[in-house]
DNA sequence: TCTACTTACACTTTTGAATAGG
DNA sequence: ACCTATTCAAAAGTGTAAGTAG
């Protein structure tokens, strides 16, 4: 169940050697992922103990945590076609989802897992003689927010047990998005990146040491559509997608025809075979993309005042994907809705059973506990408990400015714009200053700032007074998410209400503070929080 | 006319409540 | 009364196709 067969080739990003997991590390995590698969397991470190040296303990945990993105391949396939990911009004689920692996964490220390997803450049794309070109210069950013893991905060022996889910993570194009979407511009390359923040009692809140590591797999880059460009893409998402399966192809003699046309993609759909009719000569010719050049500057790991940064084997850099320059040697067709062969009727779908599902494997984080329960339960805690994701977005110019933070009323639902958002270059492990905590009222926003490199900053210049946190119910933010679109919504089901609000506990307060204070502090961008609700007792095992 | 976007639709998986059985 | 397994309908996630807007 938590070793994925599509693991294996991901955790060779972060393979190293160090001592075996610890009898806490074992004790914690039933089902030690590092035994199944082959990795010999970084140091996991012991929990500092109160007159311990934490910061050096948190510095070299944090360099410890290695990150191994699930079905790697399958992104890759993805990536060498041009990676597109569709963006909705109501919010699009992204396929692949994100999912990784994550070994090296102190199994007792308590982290947040979150992701953002950044400009992957400057330009604006469109899709002519199948290959993306420039367009022009990329449309202002959209407001930057982050998505965190609903398990956040958990153990690391959380973390390590099972494949870390962020398949609930949505995409939209709405600027106005209230449902905490991430935000994205049509037609423009966007890069991922995950970011582990360490919060526990010992050294998150409070303490000036307290790290957190950014994790960057250049094969996750995508181009954002409203709908899809490549046919290459479709066919992959058509292929491996399980909610698509009534757009495959459909019975035996579809398939054998398939096979004999393409090694590559032997399972054949409708729409491929309405390609293929129209545009007999097919193949795939990889081409190099803009990526590369972008991506060829990082490093496996870098190190800079202390940060640190890991990414993905050089080898693993992408190969091509979103050609800045024509490529007449694809030919992948452009085929619009009003071609001649769109009424073409294929015979009726088979079952795929031979076909991956990327989905079906996914048991983890499963079946959220309403919220109540969330906060009454002592399993919130637990190592089983999922909970819905929080979304934390980015607060526009016209907070950033603010300096006060009691001043401010409760920050509304809408989205706000990164001030100035640099494309993605690099990514970093950090150590930072951290602002001393302070009780937050119920609505804070907070100016954040994602890490920008190579020009971020080891240490954090942000004044204390500059952070707003905008904190909102978990519940209601998680069901208007999950449950209750927008009216806009093709399907209008039961809404919850919007704008229910419930204290959040002074935990995560201090999460949201710690995100804040310690992970996102540039001058580059912003970002507008809000959060889940606070519902954490403890912070540590202890 | 073209491109980008929206929306309804059919099909699929997922989810959770209801029910049955031990 | 409690637990587990099964069933089933609603909810939610897909790409497609048709239409709209600029």
């Amino acid at each position: 169940m938590l070793q994925d067969k599509g693991l294996s080739e991901s955790e060779e990003a972060f393979r190293a050697p160090g001592p075996a997991l610890s009898e806490a590390s074992a004790a914690n995590a039933p089902e030690p992922p590092l035994a199944a698969t082959g990795l010999s397991g970084a140091a996991l470190g012991s929990p500092p103990g109160p007159g311990a040296d934490v910061a050096a303990a948190a510095e070299q945990t944090i360099e410890n945590i290695k990150v191994g993105l699930h079905e790697k391949e399958l992104w890759k396939k993805f990536h060498e076609a041009g990676t597109e990911m569709i963006i909705t009004k109501a919010g699009r689920r992204m396929f692949p989802s994100y999912k990784v692996k994550v070994t090296g964490m102190n199994p007792k220390t308590k982290y947040i897992l979150l992701i953002d997803i950044v400009p992957a450049d400057d330009h604006r794309y469109k899709f002519c003689d199948n290959k993306w070109m420039v367009a022009g210069k990329a449309e202002p950013a959209m407001p930057g927010r982050l998505y965190v893991h609903p398990d956040s905060p958990a153990t690391g022996a959380h973390w390590m047990r099972q494949l870390v889910s962020f398949q609930k993570l949505k995409l939209t194009n709405n600027h106005l998005d209230p449902f905490g979407h991430i935000i994205l511009n049509s037609m423009h390359k966007y890069q991922p990146r995950l970011h582990i923040v360490k919060a526990d009692e010992n050294n998150a809140f409070g303490s000036k040491n307290t790290a957190f590591c950014t994790h960057v797999f250049p094969e996750t880059s995508f181009i954002s559509v409203t709908s899809y460009q490549n046919h290459k893409i479709t066919q992959l998402k058509i292929e491996n997608n399980p909610f698509a399966k009534g757009f495959r192809g459909s019975d035996d003699s579809d398939l054998r025809v398939a096979r004999l046309q393409s090694k590559e993609y032997p399972v054949i759909s409708k729409s491929i075979m309405r390609q293929r009719l129209v545009s007999p000569q097919l193949s795939a010719t990889p081409d190099v993309g803009p990526l590369l050049g972008a991506h060829q500057a990082l490093q496996h790991y870098q190190h800079e005042n202390g940060a640190h940064t890991q990414l993905a084997e050089p080898q693993d850099l992408p190969l091509s994907t979103f050609p800045t320059q024509r490529d007449s040697s694809l030919f992948y067709h452009c085929l619009k809705r009003r071609d001649s062969a769109r009424h073409l009727d294929l015979p009726c779908k088979r079952s795929y059973l031979e076909a991956p599902s990327a989905v079906g494997e996914d048991h983890y984080f499963r079946s959220p506990p309403p919220y109540d329960q969330q906060m009454l339960s002592p399993s919130y805690c637990s190592e089983v408990t999922p909970r819905e994701a929080c979304m934390y977005s980015g607060s526009g110019p016209e907070i950033a400015g603010v300096s006060g933070v009691d001043d401010l009323p409760p920050p509304p639902l809408s989205c706000n714009m990164w001030t100035s958002v640099s494309p993605y270059t690099s990514y970093s492990v950090q150590t930072m200053e951290t602002v001393p905590y302070q009780p937050f009222p119920t609505h804070f926003t907070a100016t954040t700032m994602m890490p920008r490199l190579p020009t971020l900053s080891a240490q954090s210049s942000q004044p204390p007074g500059n952070s707003h946190f905008s904190v909102y119910n978990q519940l209601s933010q998680s069901q208007v998410r999950e449950r209750g679109p927008a009216a806009s919504f093709p399907r209008e089901r039961g809404l919850p209400p919007v704008c229910e609000r419930k204290p959040p506990s002074p935990h995560l307060n201090a999460a949201n503070e710690f995100l804040y204070s310690q992970t996102f502090l540039s001058r580059e961008s912003s970002l507008q929080y809000h959060s889940g609700m606070g519902t954490v007792e403890n912070w540590t095992d202890g």
